[in-house]
RNA sequence: GGACCGGUAGCUCAGCUGGAUAGAGCAGCUGCCUUCUAAGCAGCAGGUCAUUGGUUCGAAUCCAAUCCGGUUCACCA
C-alpha cells in the first residue's frame, strides 16, 4: 500500500476511533505539504470539525496525537497551521521503501487482475499514408495498453483495418488509369505512399471534373442535374442570388479584400493577420492611421453579414459535393465499388495487390513507431456483420421499420435523436458494421472491457454504439468506452488535405531523428559510438522527443503541434527525461555489480537530509499516478510525472554547497550515504524508464 | 437551434473527486561548467483562472446564466 492511502486509512482509524463516525478512506483528503512548512504530508481536517465539534486546529491536533501515537512508524511528527495537520513521516518508511524497490527492473507493474480489456487503436484506411493525427490516435492507443497492462489487465491490442469502400476503389482506379502498371519495386517508393499518391490523383482528376459543372451551375444551368439533384441544386441556387443575402456576402469579401490591402506590406501570411484582426480585433499588424480605417471596416462586417459569409460558404459546399457526385471519374468510381461488391475476380486482384502494397508500407512505419497488435480485424469481412443483429433488434421491438424498409432507433428519451441502423435496400450504414463488430469482438474474447481509441468528431457515433447495444441486451455493452481524444492542429489551424497542409507520417519521423542526430553531434559526447549504436540512439531520442510531445497534453484536449517545439530537447521533452536518465546511468556505471547486490540487504538508519527524502517520496508516488492513468485511460499523467521525477533528481545532482556537490554519490559524506544515494539513484533510474515504457519510449544508457 | 467538449502567464500546457500565497515548460532577463553528462541547475519578471451571480469555513475546481472557440446532430466512413 502506497503511504498515502496508509495515511487515508490511519486517518479514517483516527475519526472512528476518536469520534466514533463511519469514516472511510476514501473521504479522507490528503495533500503534499507546502514547502513553506515542516511534513511531507498533509490531511484537510475541515471536513472533521463537523463531528468534532472542535476549532479546526483542535481538532487538528487530536487526530495528530492520535496518529502519532497509533502509527510510529508512519508518523514520527506533526504540526498543525490552522485546518491542515502536516504529517513528518518516519524516515524508516522510506528508507524501508527505498531497500524494498531500488533494483526492481519492473517496478510499478501490479500483479493480474485476471481481467481483459480490449484496445482497438489505429484503425488506418488503406487509400493513404498515415499522417499526424493517426500518430496521436497510435501512441495514445499504444500507450493505454502497457498502462493498462502494468495495472495487472490482460490487454488485446487490436486494430479494425478499413480496406474498403469508396475511398479504396478511388486510389484504385487511378492506379488503373495513369500508373502504367508502376509498383512499389519499379518506383522505389514506398507501398503505402504510392497508393495514397493515386489517391491524391484521382482527387485532382474530381477537381477538374467538377469545376466546369460547379461554374455551370452558378451560372445558372443545372443541365448536369435530375430528379431530386436538380430539386435540390436549383434551390441552392436561388438562395445564393437572394438581393440582400448577395449584397452581404459581396460586402464581407470587400472588407476583407480592403483589410488585405491595408496589411500588404506585412511579411507575413496575409490570411493569419485577417483572422487576427476580425477574430481577436488584434490591431498590431497595422499602421495607426490604417486602424482608423479597419475599425470602420470592422463595424461594418455585422454579425448578419458574417453569418451570411458564413453561409454562403456552406451553399457552395454542397453545391461542389453535388458536382463532385456528377463527374465522370466518380461514376466510374462507384462501379468499382459495385464490382468489388459483387466480387469482380479483376478488381478484387487489383484490390488484393494494392492493399499487399499498403501493409508492406504501413508494416514498414508500425515497426520504427514501435507499435504492435495482438489482432488485426479487416473491414472486408466485417462490413457485413451486423445485419443479424439488427433483425433480432427488429424482432424485439427494439428497432422499427420505416415506409420504406429502413430500419431505426429512436433514442430520443435518452436526449438523443433516430438514428437508422440498416437503409431501406438493406444495406449496411457504418454503425450496423460497427453493432456486429463489437458482438464479433466479444465472441472472440468475452473481455470485460472494449476500448475504442478514436478522435473526439465521433464521440456522438460511440455514444449511440453503446446505446444500441445497452437495449439490445448485448453482454459487450457495458464494457464499451471510447477513449475520445482531440485533435491535432498545426499553429495555423486544422491539417487540411485540399490545401496541402497534412504532416506526413513518415517524414515527420524522419524530420525528428535528423534533428536528434544534429543535436547529437553538435554536443559530442558518445563519438565512440558504433554507425548502429548511433543509428539506435537518433531513433530513441527523435521518436521520443515526438511521442513524448503527443502523449503530454491530456488526450480529451485538441492540441497544437508546433513543429519547432515538438523537435525540442529541453524542459517539457522527452529527451529531457532521457537525459536525466543516462546521466543517472553514468553515476551508476562507476559501481560494480557487486556494490549494487550488497545494497539490497542495507537500510540507511541515519536522518535523511531534504533532497533525499523528496526523491524517494516521488519514487513512492509512482504506484499510485500510475493507477491514475489506468482509471482515467490518460498517458499524460505519467508525462507530467516522469518530468517532474526527472527534474527532482537534476536538482538532487546539481545542488551544491560552498563549492561541493550536497548529495555526490561518489564523494559522500560517509559509506552510509554513499549507499543510500545509490539506492535512491538506482531506484530513480528504474522509475524513468519504466514510466517511459508505459509511454511507448525507450531511454538510453548514454547520450 | 439541440447535444457534447474547451476558455488558466506573451505562447504551449498542468492543476479541476472543493483546501494553505494558482504551477511547469518555451520565449525574455541574471548568474553557475578545473569536481558523478551544462540535452543541466539556481534566480528575476510575467495572472481580473472568459464574464456575472450562487452554494460554504473555503471556489480555477461544484451549480446557473452569459460571451467566445470547436465538434456533432448524413441513407459518408
Amino acid at each position: 500500500m502506497s503511504v498515502v492511502a496508509s495515511i487515508k486509512q490511519a486517518a479514517a482509524a483516527a475519526v472512528q476511533a476518536l469520534y466514533q463516525q463511519p469514516f472511510t478512506a476514501a473521504d479522507v483528503s490528503v495533500n503534499t505539504t507546502k514547502p513553506e512548512f515542516e511534513g511531507e504530508y498533509t490531511i484537510v481536517v475541515f471536513p472533521f470539525t463537523k463531528f468534532s465539534r472542535q476549532k479546526p486546529e483542535e481538532t487538528a491536533q487530536t487526530i495528530g496525537t492520535w496518529l502519532a501515537a497509533n502509527h510510529p512508524g508512519l508518523v514520527a511528527g506533526f504540526n498543525v497551521v490552522k485546518g491542515f495537520l502536516n504529517l513528518s513521516i518516519h524516515d524508516q518508511t522510506w528508507t524501508a521503501f527505498v531497500q524494498g524497490a531500488h533494483h526492481n527492473a519492473l517496478v510499478g507493474q501490479q500483479p493480474a487482475k485476471g481481467q481483459k480489456v480490449m484496445v482497438e487503436y489505429s484503425s488506418p484506411n488503406t487509400n493513404k499514408p498515415l499522417h499526424l493525427g493517426h500518430l496521436r490516435n497510435n501512441f495514445l492507443g499504444f500507450s493505454v495498453s502497457e498502462i493498462l497492462k502494468a495495472n495487472g489487465y490482460e490487454v488485446i491490442k487490436a486494430n479494425l483495418v478499413n480496406d474498403r469502400g469508396i475511398h479504396i476503389c478511388k486510389s484504385m482506379l487511378a492506379w488503373q488509369l495513369f500508373a502504367h502498371g508502376d509498383t512499389p519495386e519499379s518506383t522505389g517508393k514506398k507501398g503505402d505512399h504510392l497508393v495514397g499518391d493515386y489517391y491524391v490523383h484521382f482527387e485532382s482528376i474530381l477537381r477538374d471534373q467538377s469545376e466546369p459543372i460547379i461554374s455551370r451551375v452558378l451560372e445558372g444551368d443545372f443541365s448536369d442535374f435530375d430528379g431530386e439533384q436538380h430539386e435540390r441544386i436549383t434551390k441552392l441556387h436561388t438562395a445564393l442570388h437572394k438581393p440582400e443575402f448577395m449584397a452581404n456576402v459581396e460586402k464581407a469579401a470587400q472588407i476583407r479584400k480592403e483589410i488585405k490591402h491595408l496589411a500588404r506590406n506585412v511579411s507575413e501570411e496575409t490570411k493569419e493577420i485577417i483572422s487576427r484582426v476580425i477574430e481577436k480585433r488584434d490591431f498590431s499588424d497595422f499602421e495607426a492611421d490604417a486602424k482608423i480605417r479597419i475599425g470602420q471596416l470592422l463595424a461594418e462586417l455585422t454579425p448578419q453579414v458574417k453569418a451570411d459569409e458564413e453561409k454562403a460558404e456552406k451553399i457552395h459546399d454542397e453545391i461542389k459535393e453535388l458536382s463532385r457526385n456528377r463527374t465522370e471519374i466518380m461514376a466510374q468510381a462507384k462501379i468499382m465499388l459495385q464490382q468489388w461488391e459483387a466480387g469482380n475476380p479483376e478488381v478484387r486482384a487489383l484490390w488484393q495487390t494494392m492493399n499487399s502494397w499498403v501493409y508492406e508500407g504501413f508494416e514498414a512505419t508500425y515497426k520504427r513507431l514501435g507499435i504492435n497488435f495482438d489482432k488485426m480485424y479487416f473491414e472486408s469481412n466485417t462490413y457485413l456483420l451486423g445485419k443479424d443483429v439488427v433483425e433480432e433488434g427488429l424482432r424485439k421491438g427494439v428497432f422499427f421499420k420505416k415506409a420504406d424498409n429502413s430500419v431505426w432507433i429512436d433514442l430520443t428519451a435518452d436526449g438523443l435523436d433516430e438514428k437508422l441502423v440498416l437503409r431501406g435496400d438493406g444495406t449496411s450504414v457504418y454503425i450496423t458494421q460497427d453493432i456486429g463488430t463489437a458482438r464479433l469482438k466479444y465472441d472472440d474474447y468475452q473481455m470485460n472491457q472494449s476500448i475504442y481509441v478514436v478522435a473526439d468528431e465521433q464521440n456522438y457515433h460511440f455514444k449511440v454504439l453503446k446505446l444500441i447495444m445497452q437495449k439490445l441486451g448485448e453482454p459487450s455493452a457495458d464494457g464499451i468506452a471510447h477513449l475520445s481524444y482531440g485533435m491535432v492542429e498545426l499553429p495555423h489551424g486544422r491539417m487540411k488535405s485540399r490545401e496541402g497542409t497534412v504532416v506526413d507520417a513518415d517524414d515527420l519521423v524522419e524530420e525528428m531523428v535528423t534533428t536528434a542526430a544534429r543535436y547529437t553531434e553538435e554536443l559530442g559526447k558518445v563519438k565512440d559510438f558504433t554507425e548502429e549504436e548511433l543509428r539506435e540512439l537518433y531513433e530513441t531520442i527523435g521518436l521520443g522527443a515526438m511521442k513524448f510531445f503527443l502523449l503530454k497534453v491530456d488526450p480529451k484536449k485538441k492540441m497544437v503541434f508546433n513543429p519547432e517545439e515538438s523537435i525540442d530537447i529541453h524542459g517539457f521533452t522527452g529527451p529531457f527525461i532521457q537525459y536525466s536518465h543516462a546521466r543517472i546511468r553514468s553515476i551508476l556505471r562507476e559501481f560494480s555489480a557487486g556494490d549494487m547486490l550488497a545494497l539490497e540487504s542495507y537500510r540507511h538508519t541515519d536522518a535523511l537530509l531534504p533532497m533525499e527524502k523528496e526523491l524517494i517520496m516521488i519514487n513512492e508516488q509512482f504506484g499510485d499516478v500510475l493507477a491514475e492513468a489506468g482509471r482515467e485511460m490518460s498517458p499524460s499523467v505519467i508525462a507530467n510525472y516522469a518530468f517532474l521525477l526527472a527534474q527532482t533528481f537534476n536538482s538532487f545532482y546539481a545542488k551544491k554547497e560552498s563549492g561541493k556537490y550536497t548529495y555526490s554519490v561518489r564523494d559522500a559524506e560517509s559509506e552510509d550515504k554513499r549507499k543510500l544515494r545509490l539506492q535512491i539513484a538506482s531506484l530513480t533510474a528504474n522509475t524513468i524508464r519504466q514510466s517511459m515504457k508505459f509511454l511507448g519510449i525507450r531511454v538510453p544508457e548514454r547520450m
